[in-house]
DNA sequence: TGCAATTAAATCGCGCGCCATATAATTGAG
DNA sequence: CTCAATTATATGGCGCGCGATTTAATTGCA
């Protein structure tokens, strides 16, 4: 199955990402949340950036609370609904995407594949994982994903 | 990137692996490494199942230790060489592996592909997963991975 | 309006993964 | 033969992920 594949490859990708995220002070989740940051022009509740990544609240909080001690994001609770919590990059946040910028130049290198290779891959995961996606959540038969949601290009 | 792509696959992998593990009681590490167990005729190492994992001791040994307190493995120490332990399965642990024989068909239905292309995926990711594993590991130029570990076929 | 449902985050418990380190057994150079 | 290196496993600490539950705020229906 090609299931041990994609389990060890996404431990050898991280393992990658290491020592170039080390220097930062940052993990790969977080790196990907810090991603979604990025690319987002107004802050983002915890379940917005959940959504981004399937990741749920359990997950999100504790990283953002790490991200927050590190000095990189704040966290304020919409004032219009307090069950809310918007999340900004602090000035330090933004400069580390200056900082990242050659992170996924040097990923790709690794990979050892041609950009075209690398796109087909890419669109082929993504499905698998949409289609696993949808083949286990909850019996509402999934109407793809809600627009609202950004997508991450990292 | 692919990364994320990879990342965010691997877990709905993971997902949809649940519902088909919990009435064994298990977590797919541990289906992972009793799949190494079960394809092994003679009892293997600690750093026998970690090598076919891409995981070590300090992953592995917790894992076991909660094998064995399922009943599902035994662990002792190699007479031999007092380094070593030899992880046996019991017959408890042996009977599982029939009661978990239609899990990957589940899982091969859940993926919506045909076995050409679940094969032809299989081989690139396995392929990138190994390229990026060079790429990062010591500076040693890994001649391939020993010939004596076992491939997982999960 | 009143109050039960719903929603958004946060919290708790547990099982990974992995780094760094510790412990114990074996090996091998001199 | 000795003792310093090496090897195999184990341990401690920490950051995920996720199920289950909790807390607090908002919504909506009677």
């Amino acid at each position: 199955m090609i299931c041990f594949a994609l389990y060890s490859a996404t431990h050898a990708m991280q393992q990658a990402y290491r020592p170039l995220l080390d220097p930062l002070g940052i993990t790969y989740p977080q790196y990907l949340v810090l991603s979604v940051l990025w690319a987002a022009e107004a802050p983002l509740t915890v379940s917005g950036i959940g959504g981004a990544l399937y990741l749920d609240s359990s997950t999100i909080t504790p990283l953002l609370k790490r991200l927050e001690t590190a000095g990189l994001v704040v966290r304020n609770r919409n004032p219009h609904d307090e069950r809310m919590v918007h999340v900004s990059l602090t000035d330090t946040g933004r400069e580390l995407k200056v900082r990242a910028a050659h992170i996924s130049v040097c990923i790709f290198e690794k990979t050892g594949l041609d950009v075209d290779a690398l796109e087909r891959l890419h669109t082929e995961v993504s499905e698998l994982g949409e289609r696993l996606r949808t083949a286990s959540k909850p019996e509402l038969q999934t109407a793809s994903r809600d627009a609202s949601i950004q997508k991450v290009t990292t």
